[in-house]
DNA sequence: ATATTTTTTTAGACAAGTCTAAAACATATT
DNA sequence: AATATGTTTTAGACTTGTCTAAAAAAATAT
């Protein structure tokens, strides 16, 4: 059995190194998780025991396979809750995370499954992050920033980097939501602002702006 | 803040004790959270220090208001779990209680209060227990055992009292589920075995089915 | 009314997960 | 290479929730 404890720390390595595959440090983890170094080389010794990280002494840490695919699966659950939040329960996308890191700790199977497939098999969340499949394994993202896009192509939102409230205001002022279809008009030179064009109507940006968001290309 | 335990033993008082107001024995609490008695001294303790119940020494305990309505809030989270597993994500209903026990625990207001109007404001779970408002008040349960009901009535199944697997196969052998329409025929004095119709077609069923089905007058 | 049984509480111990303070190790600087 | 700085680990302590074993109180029986 893995606690909820240690399932926050198999994730926060997940996260931490690229899938877990790289090594990450005690401090790192530490910092990630707002808990003490000492708290974490306890918990690492632990894991390692029971085969889920590889640890050397003062030589970070790295997932095995098994971790990875636990620590996967806690991502999928997280990332499938946050998708239910918004897509049924009417929250909005700053609003879930809290509430998905309660939800991705419900262990069973079949509640999962049902829930994916509830959702219409969803790959990616609300942030446009992707979510990992049963086995683990992630759908290459292929999102860019706004920002990275040429004129004159067509592309779509995926999601945004920071979720702020202020941000989030601003693109319903707008009418930006995941899914709408931007076109880039023009990119300044001079300041990296840009003009885009939704629903047939035209609107200026600032880089700030631009690179807070997600989109793929069509 | 009250922790996961907290709720388990005041969701155990309230059940025990008519929704708390009458006094229950430590034993009793042992017994049904399958721990020491012991163990729950300490924590009665825990939880007169914090006022959710009114506990003295070899005396029993019951809820305080508070406490009640903490109780009453984890049971309502519970329930309405348990028909989002049955409505939304085909579970059956016997597999949906380990599930509920560990999601009635996710701590938002909000979140409990959607899932409630996505749901359609059900005021009973897949089992016809009656699911606590937010204030904590229940709806007076108006269920019965469909082996109480007389001939000729016009009923409807509104839960199970055993939820066996080979009681609920009987039952979807028979298509009978939540809101079956069922009108009781003849009831045999000798064995009490019931003839009873539903959907156009009869049906005789034993005292033991009869006397483990809850059905609501129509 | 006293003895016996049952229930409840106390006392002390343990595991999980955290912390602080100090020691050990690794890295960077000169 | 020696020292300073930063990182990581160890040692010991604390909290929560649990346990066992023994003592205290209450209920029951004789």
């Amino acid at each position: 059995m893995v606690t909820q404890s240690e399932e926050n720390y198999l994730k926060a390595i997940y996260h931490l190194g690229k899938q877990g595959s790289i090594s990450v440090s005690t401090n790192a983890i530490a910092e990630k998780m707002t808990t003490k170094a000492s708290s974490v080389t306890d918990m690492l010794k632990k894991l390692a025991e029971k085969e889920l990280v590889d640890y050397k002494k003062y030589q970070g840490v790295s997932l095995t396979k098994e971790g990875k695919i636990i620590a996967a699966n806690v991502v999928r659950k997280h990332r499938l809750w946050e998708v239910f939040l918004v897509e049924k329960l009417n929250f909005s996308w700053n609003e879930v995370h809290d509430i998905a890191e309660q939800l991705e700790h419900i262990k069973s199977q079949k509640l999962i499954n049902e829930l994916d497939a509830f959702l219409g098999l969803p790959t990616h969340d609300p942030h446009g992050d992707p979510i990992p499949d049963r086995e683990g394994n992630l759908q290459k993202s292929q999102k860019i920033f706004l920002s990275q896009v040429n004129p004159s192509v067509n592309c779509s939102c995926v999601g945004v980097k920071d979720s702020s409230d202020n941000f989030l205001k601003y693109l319903d002022k707008n009418s930006i939501a995941i899914g709408t279809a931007i076109q880039v008009l023009t990119k300044e030179a001079f300041d990296e602002s840009m003009t885009i064009k939704i629903n047939n109507s035209e609107l200026t940006i600032s880089k700030e702006i631009a690179s807070n968001m997600y989109v793929k290309i069509n």
